[in-house]
DNA sequence: GTGACCACCTGGCCGC
DNA sequence: TGCGGCCAGGTGGTCA
C-alpha cells in the first residue's frame, strides 16, 4: 500500500506531468470517492482552473489548484496515471481529469478506498484530514518528549500505535515491521512500556527507513505499484517485511509472521523479545 | 479518553 | 475448470 515514500514519489513525479495545466473537463464514476462535495460542485469549482503545485502531508497528497485543496487519500491500492485523452478508460479509473492540452490525470484505484475531499486551501491547516495528522518522522519536533507524552499512557501495542496517523504520520504497515525490526521491539509490547532509547530508536530508525525508501522511490510489493511507470526498490532492503520463513539478518533466527489488531506483521522472535 | 470491532472493496489465492 | 470462502489492509465510525 503506498506510504510515505511511495506517495512522496507520486508526488515528484506527477509534478514532472500537471503542473500549470488547466483542466478542461472532469470525469467521476465512482461517486462515492469524492467525500465532502456534490459531484457537481466538485466539477463546478475545478473546471477552468490550473494546478499550481502538488504538496504531501503524511500519505495525504494535496493539489493546489487555484484557491482550492484537492486532498487524494490512495488508501491501498490508488495510483495516478497520466494518459492521452484517447486512451481506453480501464473499469478501475474513477476520476478522470482532462485538461486543454488533450492530456488527462487519472485515478485509479481497484478496491476503491481512495477519497478526495476539496476545499479552500485557507481552510487546509483549519479544517480538514491534515490537521489531526501527528509529526512526521523528518519533523524537528518529533523528540522523545513528545513521544513519552503520546505513548506513556497507552496499553495498547506499539505496532498498532505507530499505525496511528494522529501520533506519526507517514508509517504504514510494511515500514512499521521494518522500523520495530530495527530498534529490537517486539511489536506486541504495550505502548506505555517504552523506555527513553526505545523513544529515541523508533525516531531515528523512523526516519532513516523512509529517507532511504524515499530516495528508492518507494517499495513495490505485490499490493502496490507506483504510477506512470516508476518503480521502488526499497523492497531489496527490507529486512523483516514479507520475510516469513527466512534467517533473520542479525541472528538467523526464523522470521515468524503474526497479526496484531488484525494487521500482518513480521518479526525476529529472538531480536525482538 | 481509550480500545476493540466493523464496514468499505475487489483481486488473488486456496481447497474442494 | 469452476465455484465459494478467506485474506489483504488504512481509515473513519460506532460502541462498550
Amino acid at each position: 500500500m503506498p506510504e510515505l515514500p511511495e506517495v512522496e514519489t507520486v508526488r515528484r513525479t506527477l509534478e514532472n506531468y500537471v503542473l500549470n495545466k488547466e483542466i478542461r473537463d472532469i470525469d467521476i464514476f465512482y461517486n462515492k470517492m469524492i467525500r465532502n462535495q456534490s459531484i457537481e460542485a466538485f466539477r463546478n469549482q475545478l473546471i477552468g482552473k490550473k494546478i499550481d503545485r502538488i504538496e504531501r502531508y503524511g500519505k495525504h497528497l494535496v493539489f493546489v489548484i487555484d484557491e482550492y485543496a484537492l486532498i487524494s487519500h490512495l488508501r491501498m491500492e490508488g495510483k495516478y496515471f497520466i494518459k492521452h485523452l484517447e486512451e481506453e478508460r480501464n473499469k478501475h479509473e474513477h476520476v478522470i481529469f482532462y485538461f486543454t492540452d488533450d492530456s488527462t490525470l487519472r485515478y485509479q484505484d481497484t478496491r476503491k478506498f481512495g477519497t478526495m475531499d476539496l476545499i479552500l486551501y485557507k481552510d487546509l491547516h483549519l479544517n480538514s484530514p491534515i490537521v489531526k495528522l501527528g509529526y512526521e518522522p523528518f519533523n524537528n519536533l518529533l523528540d522523545s518528549k513528545y513521544l513519552k507524552q503520546k505513548l506513556s499512557k497507552k496499553t495498547v501495542a506499539i505496532k498498532s500505535a505507530l499505525l496511528d496517523q494522529t501520533i506519526i504520520t507517514g508509517l504504514g504497515n510494511i515500514y512499521v515491521d521494518e522500523v520495530l525490526f530495527r530498534c529490537n521491539l517486539n511489536p506486541n509490547m504495550p505502548s506505555n512500556q517504552l523506555k527513553k532509547k526505545d523513544y529515541d530508536n523508533v525516531i531515528l530508525y523512523s526516519k532513516q527507513v523512509l529517507e532511504k525508501a524515499i530516495n528508492l522511490g518507494g517499495t513495490t510489493i505485490r499490493s502496490y505499484t507506483s504510477s506512470l511507470g516508476v518503480t521502488g526498490r526499497f523492497q531489496n532492503d527490507l529486512l523483516v517485511h514479507t520475510k516469513v520463513g527466512t534467517p533473520c539478518v542479525v541472528c538467523g533466527t526464523e522470521i515468524l509472521k503474526t497479526k496484531v489488531n488484525g494487521r500482518g506483521t513480521y518479526y525476529c522472535p529472538n531480536c525482538q523479545k
